[in-house]
RNA sequence: GCCGAAGUGGUGGAACUGGUAGACGCGCUGCGUUCAGGGCGCAGUGGGUGCAAGCCCGUGCGGGUUCGAGUCCCGCCUUCGGCACCA
């Protein structure tokens, strides 16, 4: 029978008591082994890993558990549906954040770091996540970042890892190299100080050769489109060519001097079919052909800007828009027209994109044009829009379509037509060749810091760079208690004597070691191929566990990491694929992104003092209400608003669930009503649940349980008993201890999903919405089976309807199941 | 500026390939249980109008296609996210 909850919860002891329900549950997992997997055994593999956490001080973020809550659910339903789940969990440990708040607080991070992640580890479980333990992974353990360290050999093998002297960005106030990712809007993206430019020597991955397969792959990866588009903005690939002006013979310059005459400078343009129109050239302050080409007139006025340029940092190179340059007094010669035409240097053409310099032309090209403007040099049209022809004068760039004019033997053909040709024909005079260029930038892993692994290179006068052998690795990261970087831009591991000087793995001699250590990305860049052999020293990964579980079936974390760790990954996947250790070539098959947590309409922060502490919520509600609460709010992949008083309703969701269960009656026919719920109930949330629409899923479950709940109607055992199991990807320790309840001896993760009966799940009478001209004018129920002709019998006998009928209908729209449309 | 996503009650959000807009939850209102509070149960809850049956309006704004539009098309507005002097 149906029971209401007793008055007093301490004279009843059936009551719903989350801590001691989910305290002996997580217990029980733990003596019986219910989520330790059997990888090399287990059937119908399915590898269900989420973004590892970076073990903060401040303990697990709601936003952490959203995640990690919504890929638990995901794994534990794919268990019911049969697969052997595999769902481990790490610590990304290492980095700035990590070292930054150790030299806040004074604690040196090795021993910091281990008590952060004590603590995540019990909030974790806790929160009662499907996690083998055994294959947990830690980014500062020797024993995983040895590995680290082995796969920055298997890049310097092949060449993709090279050192290079490079403006870099520099932070000032964290003292250390900035990755370009890492800068925002001119800014450190950690601490927000005004990013330099520094010389340095640096490490460096050669992801730009994989720009190509990187963007290509995009169109078949089961991804968030979101996550897909801003890969490739950040990749950035653009078509057209590079074409080359020789310089002119400088005036003035000996009577038959070839000074300059073999010189080209090459531009790089998407538009090469507006050429005609290329009036000047520009070149980048940095530009090494600048000192060459500029005359002795104009030498100070060159060398006044080109300082100056050299002084700004990026955010005033940015924002400042207003153009500025200055003449060389140099020239080249326009291959198309032959015409000689002015190089000019200016910083709006920036060193690091194309080949640091380009053809202006300031008729088809907004910046141009307002540097021409602004200079007073000519602004010729050589593409005509609609209504235009060689002679309208431009108020402004024009940069749509339209016909060729002033283009010689070009003119009239359409710009696709004329980017076709010129190209084709500037290649014949070998002035030009076709050429794409990627935005995407090499990658800088070197960090002047302690905080991360060593780069396993040694320094040697007679051998030079020597890599460390790989079975001398790990280089170990000493134990040292000055880590704080210095301004030098040399890491803290430089004065580290005993540790720096050491012989060459190749000679013997006395060498030093490369002081930097590597990025954090590295770390996280191939650590979902270390989980299922981090119980392994021997291997970084087994190859036939790793052929069984990878690719990665399912991958979830925030859209934050769209960019640099997405595509990292991908990069070190398709390089140790491309040497031979991986079979596949894309690390995640499938990839979603959650949506963000907010809490009461703003973005939780510590200085609002609205951040959800998951501990207060979990003490009050238990884990699973807290767990359902998180994926009702709204659909995952969005995210949601937490109120706090929305945990209630799920929470009354799951009191009425264990009362039903409790007191069910253990036989008895189910009423046929609601066994046609439940079926349509077993649909929906299969449904929901595999499409991560957990939202939906949750709320079905609740109509069902209202359903169940009708009146003072005797639930029946075998209308509960199949809740329990759907409910039990979102709640698993009550779903536990009410399977447990039904007399189940083993888990309810062992079960199986009930099995959805089409027959079932079919109503045999429905409401037909009655619509004349399309408006709502009254309901019919009648059998599902109805033809039209029926429904029209029936609908006008509805008063309502008929007053709207008066003659014989125009039109009828029958939608069997859903409408009647009359129209008049 | 370019690219992408989204605008629905008091509120978080539902609505499958165009087919009864507002599921489910929170909040609110009333009733019951209770000394009371909480809890629990029952009923109601987009706006307007009407004694009522009902009628009119309603998914950011303006047009359009259609028997029928939150959903499709055209033109705007707003918010959020990515890229940004990228040639």
């Amino acid at each position: 029978m149906t029971a209401s909850i007793p008055d007093s919860p301490i004279d009843e002891p059936l009551a719903y008591d989350p801590a001691a329900v989910e305290l002996k549950w997580q217990r029980r997992w733990q003596e019986r082994g219910t989520h330790a997997v059997d990888l090399r055994g287990g059937e119908r593999p399915f590898y269900a890993l989420m973004m590892f956490p970076y073990p903060s001080a401040e303990g697990l973020h709601v936003g952490n558990l959203f995640a990690f809550t919504g890929n638990d659910i995901y794994g534990r339903f794919q268990r019911l549906q049969g697969h052997t789940v595999f769902e481990p969990l790490g610590y990304d440990a290492f980095g700035i954040h990590s070292e930054n708040y150790a030299l806040k607080v004074g604690e040196h991070p090795m021993r910091l770091i281990p008590r952060n992640i004590a603590n995540f580890r019990r909030q974790l479980d806790r929160a009662g996540l499907m996690i083998d333990w055994r294959y947990q992974v830690d980014t500062t353990d020797p024993s995983y970042y040895r590995w680290t360290q082995w796969v920055f050999l298997q890049l310097f093998k092949r060449g993709l890892a090279f050192k290079k002297r490079a403006a870099v960005n520099w932070c000032p106030n964290d003292m250390t190299v900035l990755a370009n990712e890492q800068v925002i809007a001119g800014q450190c993206e950690r601490c927000g100080a005004v990013v330099e430019q520094r010389l340095l020597e640096q490490w460096f991955f050669r992801i730009t050769d994989y720009a190509g397969r990187l963007l290509d792959n995009l169109d078949w990866l089961d991804w968030s489109e979101t996550t897909k588009t801003a890969q490739r903005n950040w990749i950035g690939r653009s078509t057209g060519a590079r074409v080359r002006f020789p310089v002119e013979p400088k005036a003035g310059a000996a009577p038959g001097s070839t000074a300059n005459n073999d010189v080209a400078i090459e531009v790089f343009t998407t538009r090469p079919d507006t050429i005609f129109g290329a009036t000047y050239l520009v070149l980048a302050p940095e530009h090494p052909l600048v000192a060459p080409v500029t005359t002795d007139a104009q030498r100070g006025e060159v060398a006044a800007y080109r300082e100056q340029a050299g002084k700004q940092d990026l955010v005033a190179r940015k924002v400042n828009k207003e153009k500025t340059g200055v003449f060389t007094g140099g020239y080249a010669t326009n291959p198309a027209t032959g015409a000689p035409i002015p190089i000019w240097v200016a910083d709006y053409v920036l060193m690091e994109y194309g080949t640091g310099a380009i053809m202006a032309v300031p008729g088809h090209d907004e910046r141009d044009f307002e540097f021409a403007t602004l200079f007073e040099l000519p602004i010729p049209r050589v593409v005509a829009g609609e209504g235009d022809d060689a002679s309208t004068p431009l108020a402004e760039a024009y940069t749509g379509d339209g016909r060729l004019v002033n283009s010689g033997e070009f003119d009239g053909l359409d710009v696709d037509a004329a980017i076709e040709r010129i190209t084709a024909w500037l290649a014949e005079r070998e002035a030009a060749d076709a050429q794409i260029n990627y935005r995407l930038h090499d990658w800088c892993i070197s960090r002047q810091r302690y905080w991360g692994p060593p780069i396993p290179i040694v320094y040697c006068d007679a051998c030079g760079t020597v890599p460390v052998p790989e079975d001398q690795l790990p280089v170990v990261l000493p134990d040292i208690p000055d880590f704080r970087p210095d301004d030098t831009g040399i890491s803290p591991l430089a004065r580290h004597e005993e540790w720096y000087f050491t012989s060459c793995p190749s000679c013997g001699a006395k060498a030093r070691r490369e002081t930097d250590v590597s990025d954090t990305f590295l770390d996280s860049a191939w650590y979902f191929l270390r989980y299922p052999s981090a119980d392994r020293d021997d291997v970084p990964f087994d190859p036939a566990l790793t052929k069984k579980w990878l690719p990665v079936d399912s991958y979830i974390g925030g859209n934050e990491h769209a960019v640099l760790h997405l595509l990292y990954s991908r990069f070190i996947t398709m390089v140790l694929h491309d040497a031979g250790h991986l079979d596949f070539e894309e690390p995640f098959t499938r990839f979603r992104a959650h949506g963000l947590i907010i809490r009461d309409g703003a973005k939780m922060s510590k200085s609002k003092g609205n951040v959800v502490n998951p501990d207060d919520f979990m003490d009050q509600w238990g884990a699973d209400a807290f767990r359902t609460f998180l994926m009702f709010l709204g659909p995952y992949e969005q995210g949601g608003d937490f109120r706090d008083q929305g945990i209630s309703g799920v929470r009354r969701f799951l009191d009425r669930l264990w009362s039903s269960a409790r007191d069910c009656t253990p036989s008895g026919e189910p009423d046929a009503a609601v066994l046609r719920k439940l079926h349509q109930t077993i649909r929906k949330v299969g449904e929901d649940t595999a499409r991560l629409s957990y939202n939906t899923a949750i709320a079905a479950m609740m109509e069902y349980m209202n359903v169940l709940r009708t009146g003072e109607r005797t639930v029946h055992r075998a209308e509960v008993e199949p809740l329990v199991v759907l409910v039990a990807s979102f709640a698993p320790h009550v779903a536990e201890e009410l399977w447990e309840l039904f007399g189940h001896t083993t888990s309810v993760f062992d079960a199986s999903w009930p099995v959805f009966d089409p027959a079932l799940a079919t109503e045999d009478f429905v409401t037909l919405a009655v619509q004349v001209n399309g408006k709502l004018r009254g309901t019919i129920k009648v059998a599902a089976t109805v033809t039209q002709e029926e429904a029209m019998a029936h609908a006008r006998a509805d008063a309502g309807v008929a007053k709207f009928v008066t003659g014989a209908p125009r039109k009828v729209i029958f939608v069997p199941g859903r409408l009647l449309n009359i129209v008049v």
